[in-house]
DNA sequence: GTCTTTCTTAAACAATTGTTTAAATTAACT
DNA sequence: AGTTAATTTAAACAATTGTTTAAGAAAGAC
């Protein structure tokens, strides 16, 4: 079960399903750019005119899979960082916790189907993206959240000032996308000493190593 | 002075380093497939064929760039290492300051030549490349560097079991190159308030931010 | 049954891709 | 000067790209 495996075998359900599913994995191995739609209608095991009647572009295909696979994802965020503020009541929260909130529904998500795990590549990937549409799209997915994350670290560091918070945000950010489109070099560098294919270490590594990243960088500015 | 600013000026120079020039920031804004030969060509003022004349292809173009632009910068990241070595004698090093000498030679290039700017940008999008053959050009240009500073933090942790050694570092690098390739995201989350060409600024804080990560990690686990 | 809508398909479209050819130009050397 | 080598160029190459067309099949409604 690695990350991003090659697929050899059919997907099923409806043609619908199939060419989403064959975009999902296509998009997240090869970027935007680097598949074609004669490769998803082949492993879709349909044709390439239906791919267009079906979504009307590449870009609109590509767009509908993102959608389908990001707003589930952000909803668990916020209901996770929801019942954490909901515990502590008037409290600050803890950056680890936040930072819990905003990683962990990867990992949960993983658990509940394994598909999703090509998500995370996936996500990782189109924010390295050029295409100027995706960046906008990810604009609109993700800037939303990211507000709320970071006035919920405000509120945990009131006497941070906003750069800070931004700077180290935005480094955590980075660290996860990272560790998620780039996990292959983790087995590449350690001669397979490590797992790649642990997700839960990584994403409970992942909360500990930003968390801990954040603060320092919160404080040693200060 | 953005990371990567769209080019409109002219590329100066022999024929072939106009080619490189502009495969430089053509490879770093849209990725190996996102870029053609013609637009290499005429943003370096030549004719596709030269392209090949002076490479033999698109794939050879974009290693000779790669490669003239990582070489003197890991050669810097081993002298800087040896520097704190000997300073040291025996002893072990901080973590800080072996993520100093791989992380601030970035920054001392760009200011030698503001033109390696472009490099950070490339040199981690090409870790998202899918391309067989970059993944294994980065194997070769860049595992013999992470060895090397692998077993330097080893030393810096003699009590640490190997795999935390491995899956810090390993978070350690996708937060620099993620923080290089994504530097966009910075000022579009925080409202303009972060100035993304801050470029001094953005390695200090990755020193600290990586550091501080991996040192947490590695606690952590023990 | 017939009609209508939904879906699938093969074929063609125009545009673009990396690459090659062969002729023209420039530079270097004797 | 003349000869050779190095470089540039326009044009064409075959392959591939996303997209469209138009005909056909499947399914459901009446």
């Amino acid at each position: 079960m690695s990350i991003v495996s090659p697929q050899n075998f059919e997907f099923e359900g409806t043609t619908r399903k199939r060419l989403l599913h064959a975009t999902e994995y296509l998009f997240a191995s090869h970027g935007f750019s680097g598949f074609t739609m004669r490769g998803v209608a082949e492993k879709a095991n349909t044709n390439i005119a239906s791919a267009h009647y079906h979504f009307g572009s590449k870009e609109a295909m590509v767009l509908e899979m993102l959608r389908k696979r990001i707003e589930p994802l952000n909803a668990l965020r916020l209901m996770k960082l929801e019942e954490e503020k909901t515990k502590v009541g008037n409290e600050a929260l803890p950056t680890r916790v936040v930072f819990s909130a905003l990683i962990s529904p990867i990992g949960e998500l993983v658990s509940r189907d394994s598909e999703s795990l090509i998500m995370n590549q996936l996500v990782a990937r189109s924010f390295t993206e050029p295409v100027s549409f995706i960046e906008k799209m990810q604009r609109r997915f993700f800037k939303q959240l990211a507000t709320i994350f970071i006035s919920e670290l405000k509120n945990s560091h009131p006497q941070a000032n906003e750069e800070d918070i931004h700077w180290n945000f935005h480094l955590a950010i980075s660290a996860m996308l990272g560790a998620l489109a780039q996990h292959r070099r983790l087995k590449d560098f350690s001669n397979g000493i490590c797992d790649d294919k642990d997700f839960k270490g990584m994403i409970n590594r992942l909360i500990c190593f930003t968390s801990s990243g954040f603060d320092a960088g919160i404080s040693e500015f200060q």
